[in-house]
DNA sequence: TATATACTGTTCATATTGTCACATTAAATA
DNA sequence: TATTTAATGTGACAATATGAACAGTATATA
């Protein structure tokens, strides 16, 4: 089987749509074109690599002259990654972390519904609670199930992280965004995408320290 | 000049500091040797990577039969990243997920204090919240500078990222963890993470779909 | 003490990833 | 219409990162 016939590359594919939000960001500035170089610039990449991309991805739609028509891009990128309709997903764990994810507002700009928060702490369940209800967690599989739900958010403590992933393995979901403080591993059909926050910012500070040591050394 | 004499690759320090974590939570187990394999294991590498990334940070003490006695290692992991004493970092920004991050305990694990909420709705300042004052953006440069912050949170709309970033920069700000939905870049002095939620969540659907599709294509 | 074992440290091979450079070609222009 | 120009598309290449394999050696065991 050859590897080129299907993209593998996770990375690719996070440059792929981060293209496309770029383009839609360009389309409701009213232009109409596109080039690598702009786009590059905007995600961040070499001009080279968004057109190694676009080949890649057999979407090459350019104009030799005149750069990328915006909405054929976009038309393709949608044939490729699929057009992105209503997503719904559940939150589980509704705690500091959990609440604020349900009442952010960035994910209604990307079609992103929370359709339920789910949590252990009796207090917190209130399954009438509008716009989101609060369930709990022994009915976390069959809802999922049930409204066939494909990604979840795990925003719970520690100790409880593995196990609530397999509960969301079993029954069917297919993508867990993490924000427990364990680096959980996915299985075959389950993607994970690990966030730690207290990690990154402990990073941030060595990787500042390591600049600083390196600056004072090259002196 | 040697490349090897330090080290470059950001995501090798960010091994080393994840390597650092799961030997303290093997510490805090009673462990008091770790193994290439385990360590592999839970950092989700091989066994191989790990024993590299120790050779190349100059680190190695693994006893040829007996793996790595945990407290050395950690000692010269300290002595490699910089001991990890109290981090003092400002958010910006004190919507939905400032606030949450300010009452988010997974900091105090990881000794980091958040010293300082800013934002500019003067609904929200009040120098005289306890544990943790909001103060206005105005404030921002000279807190930063007296207080010598290095590394702030960023959660502001996104059409205020990029002001505030150029002013965390003036101010002497290294380090940026970017919760904004913009790809802010960073400048030489001035190192930035993002972390884009609805983006993530968006490119697990694509994910998932992707996988689908494979899945479908190769029965 | 001698031997066996099991883990490290390092070398080598391999795969992957991004950049460079250039041929190609559509549009602009005269 | 002919020519110029400015962008793409892609093959070759270099850099990097990872995995596999194996020699070396400290500990355990008898």
């Amino acid at each position: 089987m050859k590897k080129q016939d299907f993209i593998v590359q996770k990375e690719l594919i996070q440059r792929l749509v981060r293209y496309k939000n770029i383009l839609l960001k360009f389309k409701s500035m009213g232009l109409s074109k596109a080039f690598s170089d702009n786009l590059g610039d905007a995600a961040g990449v070499s001009s080279s690599l968004v057109r190694k991309d676009f080949s890649l991805a057999h979407l090459a739609v350019g104009n030799k002259r005149g750069g990328y028509p915006i909405d054929v891009l976009l038309q393709r990128l949608d044939a490729l990654l699929g057009t992105q309709i209503l997503q719904r997903i559940v939150i589980v764990g509704c705690g500091k972390i959990g609440t604020a994810l349900m009442n952010y507002k960035g994910f209604a700009n990307e079609n992103v519904e929370v359709v339920a928060g789910f949590d252990n702490n009796p207090a917190r369940i209130n399954p009438a609670a509008a716009p989101i209800p609060i369930l709990p967690v022994s009915q976390l599989a069959a809802f999922v199930k049930e409204q066939d739900i494909q990604v979840a958010v795990l925003a719970v403590p520690e100790n409880a992280a593995a196990g609530i992933l397999d509960q969301l393995a079993a029954a069917g979901v297919q993508g867990v965004l993490n924000f427990s403080p364990v680096q959980l591993k996915a299985g075959s059909s389950l993607f994970i995408q690990n966030i730690n926050i207290a990690f990154e910012i402990e990073n941030l500070f060595y990787y500042v320290r390591f600049n600083q040591r390196r600056a004072a050394a090259e002196t």
